[in-house]
DNA sequence: AATACTTGATATTTATAAATGTCAACTTTT
DNA sequence: AAAAGTTGACATTTATAAATATCAAGTATT
């Protein structure tokens, strides 16, 4: 069994990872360039992905091909993480969030300014990482529900 | 400025709609065959829609052909609305309903058994009815979000 | 220093979702 | 009771998202 840590690894070249994956690696730049992965960056600009990465991937491929959502749809629902609760920034901090209040890509694809976010790295924030696994946004909004 | 119960009163024919909405009476039954709509059902099963109706098909039609979300992204999407903090049900009930438990389709969509929503009229439901708007999914997972 | 790999950008192909078309039986309207 | 509208089922068209190809410049590997 690996531990979190080695799953995070960033080891696969680009073109290991697609054929792994059994996709090509202009695929894997088009998500990208989507916002739905951010592979490590070597200072080249080279990418580098983990087992984690790979994990994701499998979701995304059988979310767009078995379960027919569109890249957009995709985007869309990563929308929907609820950031906010997951790294509990502030009601100051939430109410100039784009994240926050907008529905239409992830949290990570903002260039956050003025809040939590602008310091932290997106590929290492829990909130990126939380949603390697397929279904994992529903269970998310499941445990954020209040008590009453 | 209409009421809310207005609003929800069946009052176009299919074919009025389709006008309306500037679409054919195709695509509204393939919207409905999908599970994105439930119009009013007269014995005759002729179709009636509302206002509220033709508001959330203007909202489906955005999504499809602007934000370019494919129906089964929406369907997913609808999925993740939380339907049980809204109408209350119980843990139990939670426990063995494939609503609260899987993320392909909305509500609305399953036959339910052995709960709370088994004699419910979907189209009538607050669940139902509270996503009439866009952007109300992500309204509701903000709502839910537990006090910390 | 030669070979293989990666980068980003632009263009093209292909797979298929979304939308329409057709039809015979039934319902509503005049 | 005739005309217009609606139903579901099946077939076809079209619009476009997803994937792939090409290329010249840069980086990594042996």
């Amino acid at each position: 069994m690996l531990s979190t840590k080695d799953k995070q690894q960033p080891i696969f070249s680009i073109s290991q990872a697609a054929v792994l994956l059994h996709i090509s690696v202009h695929t894997l730049r088009m998500y990208e360039r989507e916002g739905l992965i951010i592979p490590f960056q070597k200072k080249s600009k080279h990418r580098l992905y983990s087992k984690a990465d790979l994990e994701r991937l499998e979701c995304i491929r059988n979310a767009i091909n078995k379960m027919k959502i569109s890249i957009n749809g995709i985007k869309t629902m990563y929308s929907l993480i609820p950031c906010w609760d997951i790294i509990e920034c502030s009601i100051e901090e939430r109410k100039n969030c784009k994240s926050y209040n907008e529905h239409s890509k992830p949290c990570w694809t903002y260039a956050h300014q003025n809040n939590t976010c602008q310091k932290r790295n997106c590929r290492e924030c829990e909130v990126y990482q939380k949603n390697a696994q397929c279904g994992q946004i529903k269970e998310l909004i499941r445990s954020i529900t209040r008590v009453k």
